[in-house]
DNA sequence: GCGAATTTTCCTGTTT
DNA sequence: CAAACAGGAAAATTCG
């Protein structure tokens, strides 16, 4: 019989969340994983637990945590750090998709930053949501873009474009590639953010006044939203377009030909990509798997997040790597259904754990039970590794 | 399709 | 006695 017990706990994570306690990381790290527990715990499945003095129904988990109201008001390229989390958070609570799939700390990049990406890095760094999340960025800003090009007229001359007009009918008319479309955008954003000028001199605009290198997220900008725009629910249609080829070598027949060096060649220096992002796109551009598909490496991540590990295992000496499931049978439903294989059971985890102990991932704990110990064939562990992911 | 890596499943026996 | 632990064996999955 498969027990589904332990499983309905409220994570206190969630409560601190509630009550705003949580400093700022922990916060979005918390909102992300919340959606996270909300993907994986499933309240028909479990029963509640009397000594369990956290617990709530999972049904009345507060989707306001999720609320988009925050990075909605602010132009994509100007997103914190924090609207990025939020707004990433959203779309995996909305497409209920499986956040474990999702490698968090690679999401430390601000909005200038993620909107530079193409879509092969969204789809490198976010799998299967990232072309949703590709394709909603692209409506975000293609609806500013509306906007945008009634604001031309203050545009120095260099970034004017043969025939903006035309252009821009060709683009939003044409069944567009959202590629092209978007790097269009992004060419001549790009120039339009590097003018020397304070942006709010000439332009007292709406569109920039929340810019702020250290913004703390709490801006109150514009809302991006064209009226043409179909807004957040998106038609499915939308959504779901798919994927004519993505690079800027695609179909550019309709565009000129200084559009499309603007696409190529940004003026100034680049902006710098954060090394976290960097590596992590070159990690999963060079490695077997993406990290945490590995049974050892979902523990890991478990045990270093301390907002989604509430109560199902601990760690019995952190600088040793010793740690102790607490929930045995709720780790395992847990890793089941990232595996999408309900029938996973401690048994058969464990299993899996008995054969890290020849590949030196896990040391043996004699006599200790539910216990186990990180081998030196493990990684991402150590407080001092993990650093990076929590500042 | 192949092969290696990594589980997953099942099982028998042992230990706590 | 129940729950864990130990591994063998083989099937299944995933990925390059």
């Amino acid at each position: 019989m498969k027990r589904y017990d332990q499983l309905g706990c409220f994570p206190q994570w969630v409560l601190s969340d509630i009550a705003g306690t949580s400093m700022s990381t922990d916060c979005e790290m918390s909102n992300i994983l919340g959606t996270y527990a909300n993907t994986l715990y499933m309240p028909e499945q479990v029963t509640y637990e009397a000594d369990n003095t956290l617990s709530l129904p999972i049904a009345d988990l507060p989707f306001e945590m999720t609320d988009k109201s925050s990075w909605s008001s602010v132009l994509p390229m100007f997103w914190t750090r924090q609207h990025v989390l939020e707004w990433i958070s959203y779309h995996v609570e909305k497409n209920e998709w499986d956040a474990s799939t999702i490698d968090f700390s690679c999401c430390n990049m601000d909005g200038s930053m993620l909107w530079q990406l193409s879509r092969e890095e969204f789809l490198t760094l976010f799998g299967g949501l990232g072309e949703k999340l590709y394709n909603h960025i692209s409506e975000l800003t293609s609806s500013f873009l509306s906007d945008w090009k009634q604001l031309s007229d203050f545009f120095p001359e260099d970034v004017q474009f043969d025939n903006p007009q035309d252009t821009y009918s060709q683009i939003s008319s044409s069944d567009a590639d959202v590629d092209v479309e978007l790097s269009y955008i992004k060419a001549s954003l790009n120039d339009f953010t590097s003018w020397d000028m304070p942006l709010q001199s000439s332009i007292e605009n709406e569109y920039f006044q929340t810019y702020s290198p250290s913004s703390d997220g709490s801006s109150s900008g514009v809302a991006v939203n064209s009226p043409q725009s179909e807004g957040y629910g998106g038609s499915e249609s939308d959504l779901e377009r798919t994927d004519s080829k993505s690079d800027l070598s695609v179909d550019t027949s309709n565009f000129d030909e200084s559009i499309l060096k603007q696409q190529k060649r940004k003026r100034g220096r680049p902006r710098k990509m954060s090394k976290d992002s960097r590596e992590c796109l070159e990690s999963k551009k060079n490695k077997h798997s993406a990290r945490g598909s590995h049974l050892w490496e979902f523990i890991r991540d478990i045990l270093i997040h301390p907002e989604l590990n509430e109560g199902l295992m601990k760690w019995e000496d952190r600088s040793e790597g010793i740690f102790k499931f607490l929930r045995s049978e709720a780790v395992a439903q847990l890793w089941g259904q990232k595996k999408k294989n309900t029938s996973m059971t401690y048994e058969k985890l464990s299993r899996a754990m008995r054969y890290y102990y020849k590949r030196e991932i896990l040391e043996r704990v004699d006599g200790r039970r539910l216990v186990y110990k990180f081998g030196k064939n493990s990684s991402g562990w150590k407080e001092e590794e993990t650093l990076s992911n929590r500042s």
